[in-house]
DNA sequence: CAGGTTTTCTAGCAGCGCTAGGAACGATGT
DNA sequence: ACATCGTTCCTAGCGCTGCTAGAAAACCTG
């Protein structure tokens, strides 16, 4: 009786071990390093036990998305919270963007770039997602105008992207982000 | 004497044969397709072929991305030739830009999404790559007023960048995808 | 302590990028 | 015309990948 709580409690702890480890690992040295027999040896199981809690490395990397929305969400919308009026929340909102963004850029990239199996922009999309989401909308809603604010959103979130990545993959010259971000903005939303 | 000329010249047939089947490969079937043994298969060369024209697989698709950036680099200038008035121009280059993307999109990917060993944002760069951020800022010229032009150009490309990306990607509603475009270059040039 | 269930590990498959070493080919000198 | 020498090419193999079947170990229960 008790022993299955227990059990049920350790399985769940396990889990979580597998998506932070992977995490970790990825931001340490890359999502090439995060194998299934180096994060099997990391978390001190053998490789069997990773697809008794997921049906593949895919399916981890995917909970390791998910578990990071959460976290972006949150950040988003402390910035958004903590500047005031229209014009000083997006400085802030997008200055929050791009610093998630450079701080954890393996995170970054599979929520946004790799091929995560996970539906976006749907009504099944995962809370997680569609609250990082709507933090922007909030963003975005008092200088909507006449636009609609879905679309506008996607547009701005899109152009916040494409400078990350960019820049993220040595596209675009890393000196120059703050002056990239400021002209976004005065362009976009003036 | 002549003999070997013929060589040097079947061998640059076979080396164009590898970068045209590796892009055919990827554009069909997707990059993952792209293995070392399926294309030697392709091309009808055992595997070791390969490596005497390339050091790696990394290098073939270098070549690809380069070669694929004299194309673009011509369709966008194809596109700027065709329309009259900044704003015209910006509208048609955009446009292709995504069509590109759109129709291309294993050869997009590699060319500014996955990491190709390549030098980007310096004057080492191959010159078809700066021939493409060339005609984007022929592009954007005629409308930057005070704003330094290359900056301004890397920014109006990260925008577009990141509609085609997140779209290409799933992350974005297909259907809304002109919207955006025009959305894009309505709030960034006017 | 024995029985039965659940959990975990060992070992292996097919495929990956890449490379060493020998076989087969083709041009050359007699 | 033939043997020799260089070059080109392929066979076979290494260590790695994601993933899985079946044996082994650990565990709770009676």
């Amino acid at each position: 009786m008790a022993t299955q709580t227990r059990r049920e409690r350790e399985r769940a702890e396990r889990e979580q071990l597998i998506v932070t480890t992977a995490r970790e690992l990825a931001e340490a040295e890359g999502w090439d390093a995060v194998t299934t027999r180096r994060l099997a040896a990391e978390i001190e199981y053998s490789q069997p036990v990773l697809y008794s809690h997921f049906k593949g490395k895919d399916a981890i990397m995917a909970a390791v998305v998910v578990q990071g929305c959460e976290e972006f969400a949150e950040e988003l919308r402390a910035a958004r919270m903590k500047a005031e009026g229209a014009q000083e929340v997006v400085v802030s909102v997008a200055n929050a963007y791009a610093a998630f963004a450079e701080r954890l850029p393996a995170l970054y990239d599979a929520m946004f770039t790799h091929a995560v199996d996970l539906p976006f922009a749907t009504p099944e999309a995962p809370a997680a997602l569609k609250a990082a989401f709507g933090e922007l909308v909030e963003t975005v809603r008092p200088l909507a105008g006449e636009d609609e604010l879905p679309v506008l959103t996607e547009t701005f979130w899109s152009s916040l992207h494409g400078l990350v990545t960019l820049m993220r993959s040595g596209r675009l010259r890393r000196e120059d982000h703050e002056v990239r971000l400021a002209l976004l903005i005065r362009r976009f939303w003036s």
